[in-house]
RNA sequence: GUGAUUAUAGCUCAGUUGGUUAGAGCGCUGGAUUGUGAUUCCAGAGGUCGCCGGUUCAAAUCCGGUUAGUCACCCCA
């Protein structure tokens, strides 16, 4: 048979592995120094739990896992006969693959808040599953970076975010911008415009602006059946720039004010930190439709500093009032953010970021030429590896041709070759592979160059 | 869910208006070289042209269907 994997998925090489664990690793270094705990939670999860969760089209992107055992006979039995999947799937499918970390996250937050001091701080490295059409950058199967803090309304974790985020991208070379908005402030135009019954319609419109212009804004707006003199106010405002204007702007609307004391108190905190990136208030953020009630915040790259990186945003995140009240609890506020791990591995690559010298690699080979000579070889080998470093010894003393192929294929820097002459004298020949040279040394000696 | 596009050697791909035995590069195996990789030279192995059907004297090539991949839209990371 011809082997594949399934579509949206992706093998990963070992040098692909090492440089994701690279992105992993400075991303986890940097949320355990702010404080923040990990926690892993199922791959499955009950269908229940997700169902409804990500509106229509999520529920239609949900991975649902069939029952075990005799599916077909506890079928719904109507739903069968009407060839309906969405009524049937209830009855054959109770477990569904999660489709992002929040949810989950919810439900374990009320599942142990009595075991969580709050604020509980977590973030989560895990992948996810959605039954997307895949395409370039979008997978079914991809790792999602959160981190969130709930429990609190303090502005103060706004503004940790931001330096998150920051040092992040600062240790990984990339120069982003970080934009913030918040959705009080997109409320208080909806208000102002007076259509805050269409803020959904009026966010998603505005969500495109990167992507479609003003131009095309104004058209969607129209078509969601926004009226021209609304679209107009909305028009004025979002050409705003500083908040004292926005202020003056908004000042019929309490939700709109509010908005902006909120971006001015992130920016007070952050006030005399010295950040490596570019945080920037963007009035034209709105982040979709998803459940976010406060601070909002995109980051993409840097177009002046890297101009020919074409990427989407490589995080995102916000506030939300309340997780947890799906799940039966209730006050339960929090922030967190997102990194786009998938796209950060494509833009690292481009820009060629990644370092050249892997630490995970092997190091050094060592090469035999009988049997005698192997047994020798395999000491010298474990006295390496005792001292930390990587080593390895080719499994048969064959011909030295196929060893040193092998060596150059597993792009090793050094060879150790052993043979009747170097177990007399204990001088081992020692060849950089770089520049082929040899010299004459002892394991002592060996060990001490690295 | 909508649309476009591709499928030929292990991999990446050529293959003319349909016409002899389907090619290249890389990789693989052996040799030049029984103590040396990457470089050089020589030789060799390797293909049911995705699958099913049709047109034709003749199909990798044209037509229909089908499966799978890729890309874009919707949405999203």
């Amino acid at each position: 048979m011809k082997p594949s994997i399934p579509k949206g998925t992706r093998d990963f090489l070992p040098q692909q592995v090492n440089r994701r664990n690279y992105i992993f690793d400075i991303i986890r270094r940097v949320f355990i120094k702010y404080g923040y705990q990990a926690i892993e939670t199922p791959v499955m999860e009950n269908l229940s739990t997700l169902t409804g969760k990500y509106g229509e089209e999520g529920d239609r992107l949900l991975f649902k896992v069939l029952n075990n055992g005799d599916f077909l006979n506890k079928a719904d039995e109507a739903a069968l006969r009407e060839r309906d999947s969405t009524k049937l799937i209830p009855s054959i499918s109770k477990r569904g693959l999660r489709y992002d970390l929040t949810v989950p996250f919810a439900r374990f937050v009320v599942m142990y808040q009595n075991d969580l001091a709050f604020p509980f701080k977590r973030y989560q490295i895990q992948p996810v599953w959605r039954a997307d059409r895949p395409q370039k950058g979008r997978y079914q199967e991809f790792y999602q970076c959160d981190v969130d803090v709930v429990g609190s309304e303090s502005l103060s974790y706004e503004a940790e975010l931001v330096q998150i985020y920051d040092e992040v991208f600062a240790q990984l070379g990339i120069k982003t911008v970080i934009r913030i908005n918040n959705r009080k402030i997109l409320a208080g135009i909806a208000e102002v415009a007076g259509i805050p019954e269409q803020l959904v319609d009026m966010t998603v419109a505005i969500d495109k602006l990167d992507k479609i212009g003003i131009e095309g804004v104004r058209k969607e707006l129209t078509e969601r059946g926004i009226g021209a003199p609304a679209i107009a106010t909305i028009e004025k405002i979002l050409a705003i720039q500083t908040l004292p204007e926005l202020e003056q702007a908004l000042a019929a609307s309490p939700t709109g004010l509010l908005g902006v004391t909120e971006i001015a108190a992130v920016m007070n905190y952050l006030e005399g930190y010295q950040l490596t990136n570019t945080l920037h208030f963007d009035i034209t953020l709105a982040r979709g439709l998803s459940y976010y009630t406060g601070c909002i915040f995109e980051v993409n790259v840097d177009t002046t500093a890297h101009p020919d990186v074409k990427m989407g945003s490589i995080g995102g995140g916000g506030r939300y009032a309340d997780l947890t009240s799906v799940f039966g609890m209730r006050d339960m506020p929090g922030v967190g953010v997102s990194f786009g791990a998938e796209r950060i591995y494509d833009v690292l690559e481009e820009l060629q970021l990644f370092p050249a010298q892997d630490a995970a690699a092997l190091q050094v080979l060592f090469i035999a030429f009988d049997a005698a000579s192997h047994r020798y070889a395999f000491r010298c080998l474990n006295q390496l590896r005792a001292a930390g470093i990587n080593a390895d010894l080719y499994p048969d003393p064959v011909k030295l041709k196929k060893q040193m192929k092998y060596a150059d294929d597993r792009q090793v820097p050094y060879v150790i070759i052993i043979g009747d002459q170097e177990m007399n004298t204990g001088q081992l020949s020692f060849k950089t592979m770089a520049n082929g040279e040899q010299e004459q040394l002892t394991m002592a000696e060996i060990i001490a160059r690295f």
